[in-house]
Parts: structure tokens; sequence; C-alpha cells
DNA sequence: CCGGTTTAGCAAACCGGTTTAGTGGACCGT
DNA sequence: ACGGTCCACTAAACCGGTTTGCTAAACCGG
């Protein structure tokens, strides 16, 4: 009912152009096979007809898609919602869309990934958040789709896109130490999935170690309880540093895992009357856009989230066609940007300057 | 070279198991035509070889994908960073996970939507954002490929989805209006496509003539120049807002088209020395998630951008499997909803309080 | 004028499933 | 013992392209 037209095939070109579909084939794809006035004879009678070549049909036949899938560990629902994904996304569209590649969008289906991937037309996937050590990872690379996994625990067999997580992490303590912080607080993210929140190699494990291992060298502690978990979202952010302020901690640096979560600790030490950076000094991880307009604007650790997605793609089609090994994995720099949310440490600033942040409140 | 080990097809499970393809087609598809235990069999004897029937050849014999296409006027790459498009594509996903559908996004292809279409290997399409009297959609509409327009014009034989875009902004003012504003100005968005600018059934133009019902009733003008268009980013309201304020126009109140813009223009606003609301109020539109963590939190049009997504799915689906009719347009209900960025206008504060705003700089 | 090479185009196999139209045997009532 | 149903399963056609191997004609130099 719904279509009435059939859409014609390419047999009907076949006998309107009194030639074979060989012919008509060729005509497409093959030009050089054909004698030039007979290809565009053939192609303006498959104009006049509205001929297209099924898509489907030539998937068939090619053994090829032309469609790279993006995997989420989460529902598509919750994925998109997320700025961080959007702009990843875009990254990936674009290197894609530059290559005539199409995109497909998977996430678990009743539950599970390979079940998902099983169901995906594509040639390769790009596998974002998803720890190299899931069970179904191992599934997926059984099922001979090639893989480049992003932010993943790097696998010697596996390609990969990572940033440095670790070093920027570091940077972002060395920014708050060498600004006189000394009680500092980190607000972490839960790992994308179930399973890999203690996965050594997730993205939350390698900012810890980075933290650490500044505050290490400074000879700063970091007790257990001033590391609280949170969903990576601007009200995650508001309820874990909430929570660390009323559980009696009192830290004038923040540390917060993403962008959004840092937004969500300004939010909520305004409501407890704290300036930023006066008398809290807050730094996130992303840059993504929101960072800059924030208020204050939000200084953070920078890393190229669209250009981990164009890498990935580009590293997946060179697998594709071969001419790259299946052992290829970058590591992006990730950078420190200083805006407005960071300031000297309330005790540093009596002794350094004198005025400026009006409404202390030490404790 | 990529993948070694080739992927079992029906006709080796036909072999493994002794019986036909067809047996082991029931065996998945139609169980009922099988003995029980035959059945049963067949799909361990399948489990065992890893076999999955193969996508794309399920999608030629079957003619269907079960993938819908997002259509989009513009680049992937653009519109992966817009939130708002974010959270529309978590509605779409929504719905298609819910019924098992795929999503494919669709961009123009060299230029053009139709050969895009053409490409794509979809059950049918939602487009967003592309005008009904945009010259492509007739020829996708000939194509033959289902399709649902949302936020578009409403044409009586195409299906779509909208929401009351002028009655929206016709609160918009009206409260404006209500709080004692007398000089507005109107911060309009570029529509996506570029022809469609000044198309009377495009979204700016509904929310335009919105704002002027609202406006006219109460007897109040609007100047030409009081109305200037940019991109619906933050930076096109903070240069939108700038080239209203320079160029010597003072209004007490904004109405801006969309919630970037407005967050923009607060931006430029307190550059400028004001402040929102005490000095100038601000009402966007949307009610994207950022609006309510803006500082002040902003006054703006909530629309069910989700929903929209969800209930344009459902209704293509619906449309695919013959049950709904193509004349089906759903106008999905706007409402105002009061936040901090929205207050008594300054001249009339002085009437009706004292004090309460301080730092007014009136013209 | 002749054997060899090129050129232009075609028939048929193939991709991996689904679906139609049977087929042979078991079971049934009479 | 016999015609009719049912049941369990299959052979072959089909979806709409691409690709391989081949043939007949045109072209070539000697």
């Amino acid at each position: 009912m719904v279509q009435v037209i059939r859409r014609p095939t390419i047999s009907d070109v076949a006998d309107a152009a009194g030639v074979s579909k060989t012919a008509v084939s060729f005509a497409f794809n093959r030009p050089d096979r054909l004698a030039p006035d007979t290809a565009v004879r053939i192609r303006s009678v498959a104009e006049t007809l509205g001929y297209r070549p099924h898509p489907v049909a030539r998937m068939l036949s090619q053994g090829r898609t032309h469609t790279i899938g993006v995997l989420t560990p989460q529902a598509l629902s919750v994925v998109f919602e997320n700025p961080f994904f959007g702009t990843f996304a875009a990254g990936v569209a674009a290197a894609a869309e530059a290559s005539g590649y199409v995109l497909q969008f998977v996430s678990p289906f009743r539950g599970s990934l390979a079940r998902a991937i099983g169901r995906a037309s594509v040639d390769g996937v790009v596998a974002i958040g998803l720890s190299a050590h899931h069970p179904e990872v191992e599934q997926i690379r059984k099922a001979g789709v090639p893989m480049v996994l992003v932010d993943s625990t790097a696998l010697p067999t596996q390609p990969g896109i990572d940033v440095d997580d670790e070093g920027g992490a570091r940077l972002a303590a060395e920014h708050l130490i060498g600004l006189g912080h000394r009680r500092l607080a980190v607000l972490s993210i839960e790992s994308s999935e179930e399973a890999g929140v203690d996965d050594p190699g997730g993205v939350p494990a390698r900012r810890l170690r980075g933290y650490h291992a500044a505050l290490a060298s400074a000879g700063i502690e970091l007790p257990d309880e001033a590391v609280v978990t949170s969903p990576s979202t601007i009200l995650g952010g508001t309820a874990a540093f909430a929570e660390t302020w009323d559980s009696g901690l009192r830290p004038t640096g923040v540390l917060a895992m993403s962008d959004a979560i840092a937004i969500g600790a300004m939010r909520a030490a305004r409501e407890r009357g704290l300036a930023v950076p006066a008398d809290l000094s807050v730094v996130g991880f992303d840059d993504v856009e929101l960072a800059q307009f924030a208020d204050p604007a939000l200084t953070t650790i920078h890393q190229p989230i669209a250009r981990k997605g164009e890498q990935a793609v580009e590293l997946l089609l060179g697998i594709l066609e071969g001419s790259i090994g299946l052992d290829q994995h970058e590591i992006l720099a990730t950078r420190l940007v200083v805006r407005a949310s960071t300031g000297p440490a309330p005790d540093t600033v009596r002794l350094t300057t004198e005025g400026g942040a009006s409404d202390q409140r030490q404790v």
C-alpha cells in the first residue's frame, strides 16, 4: 500500500536500453568497460526512468556496506543527551562523511552488544567508552567485525584511540597545588558500564592515578572520603559536592573528572555561600563547549573530543582497506586551559595579596 | 585479509544439521512450522557454529531494512554539536529502540539530500527542520520513501509533527508585556536551510508571528531594526545583542528565538554592565537542558523536544505498517516556564515597588 | 589474407537469506 | 483397503544488484 509505484530495477533499465544487466552495472561502476556513447545512453535511460541502484542489493553483492557503526554501551536515548557524545559523534561524522561512509549507531539490543552488532550491517565499528575487558568485546572480535576502541584500555592486539588522561589529570592537580591548595576533593565519574567501575584501565582510574601522582609528589594526602563518585551530569556534580561538603570536608580545591560535574559542583558551592574562585577553586575535565560559557568560565583539562572521533574512523578505514595493522594505538595529548574558576587558595591569599577575595569563610 | 574466518552461512548450518536451508530459516523465523525438537536441534547447531543471519541478505529478501533514517539539512558534523538536536535524537532513538528499529543519519551527499536518500537503506525517514517547500522534498516523495516532517510547514498530503511555535512565542511576548516592558527586541534565528529564511511556514516566521500578535494587541510597536537575526548559538546571541545595543536601541526586554541565543544575549548584556533581570529581561525558546543551569536561570518557552522525536517515529512506523494515513499531522503544545531571567520592567519598578533592582541605567 | 590481440557486450553464477508451492508419509474414519 | 487431511520438511524461485568467463566482431601488422 505504502509504495504504490515499484522502484525501477536494473533489469528495467537494461530492457529499456536494449542491453544486458551487466552493461547497466558497468555504465555506473566501470564506464571504461563500455563504449563511451553506450555508457552515456544507458545512464540517460536510467535517469529518465528514475533508476537508483538498490543500496541493499549492492551491499549484498559487494560484501561491503559502506557503513560504520558507532557502538555505545548505553542506550542511545541516554547517550545522545550527553554533549560530550555529541561532539565525539560530530568528529566521527566529519571523517565518515569525508570518505562517503554512512553512520549507524548501535546500542545494546536486549541487553547485549554482541547481539546488537549481529543485527547491524556495518563494515566496522568504533566503540566509545567500552572497556577492553568487557566480556562482549571478545565476542565481537570473534564475530570478525573490525573495531577501534576509544577511551578504553590499550590492548596490544586491538587498535584504539585514547587521550592522555593520566597526564591531564596530573596537570589539573599540579595547577591547584601550584596555587597553594592543600585540601582537595576529587569528584569522580561512574564508568559508563556497570562492571567497569574499578577497571584499572578505565578512564576514571587513569585520571585518578594522575591526580594521585601529582599529590604524592607534593606530599599531599587525599583521604578516601575526599573521593566521591557520581554520574557525569550537572546534577550529579551538584549532589557530589553537596555530599562532600555536608559530610564536613572543607576542601579549597575540587578536581572534577568532567566539566558537567565541575559545573554542578560550582552550583552547589554557590548555594552554600561559597564564591568561586575566591573560596573554592574548581577544575574540570574534557573542555566541552559549555565550559567556556559557565559562570565563572571553567578552568579545565582540554582533550580533543571531536578529533578523537575523526582519528578513530580514519584508523578504522585504514584497517578496512588493509593498509594499517591491527596493533595501531594512538594517544592524543591533553592540556590545561586556565579560565576563571581557579585562583589562589584562600589561606595563601592573606599572605600574598591583600583584599581580593572578599567573603572568606574558612574553617 | 581482514576477515580471515568466513562467517558461517545458512547453508553451512543446513549442511551441519542435515536439513534444508528452508528449515534453518524456519527454525529462526517461524518455529511453528517445524517439529519442536527439530527447531531446537537446528538452533543449537547454529549456536555452536556461531551462525548469525546476515542482516543485509535478510533485508534484501524481506524488502525491509528495519532501519529508519534521520534526515538533516546540514552536515552531521555540525548538527551533532547542537544540544537541541541531541535531545531530539534521543527521543527518536528511544522510540526506535523500543520497536527494534535501527537508526541511520542521513545528511546531504554532494550537496543533495535526494542523492543521499538514494544511497541510504531505510524503510522511512524522519526529517528535521526541512522546509516542506524545499525542492528536494518532492524528489524524496517521488522516490517513494515514507517521510515524516518535523518542524516544517504543515502540508496536507505530508505527515508531520510540529509544536505550537506561534502560541509559544505569543506567551513569551505577553509575559514581558505583563511585566511592564514596552521597548522590546527580537533576536531571530537563521533557518537551517539557505532558502528557507523567509519561508512563511518556517519556524522563525511562525515565532515572529506570535511575537507580533502579542505586541499588536497590546498596541506596542516593534521597529524593524529591533529584529536581528543570527545563528542559533551562544556566540550568535552575544553578537546579536551587541549589535542591537550598540546601534543605540535600549530595549528592556529581549525575545530570543532560542535558548542558546538568549544565553548569549545575557552574556553580552552583562559585559555592558546590565543586570539580568533588573535592567534587562530575557526570555528564550525551546527549554533545552542548559536553560535551567544558566545564570540566571532562563525564563523560556518549553517545547517537548524529545517527545517530538518519539512522536515522529511512532507516526512513521504507523505509516509503514499501513495503520495510519498520510494526512496525519500533530501539533504539540508549548508553555511558558518562568525562571529568573525576567522581571518587572525598570520603569515600572519605580512605580510599583521601591528599591529592588539596584543598579539601573536607563536612557 | 591471416593469425593474434583488443574491444564491446552478454549469459550465468553469485552474495545469503526468505518464501512459495509442493512432496511424501503418517494418521484418520469408514 | 482407500481417499482425504495434516504434518514435517524441501526444491526452487526470488530479492536486485556485481563479477567472472566467454564470444563475436573489429582491428592490427606483416
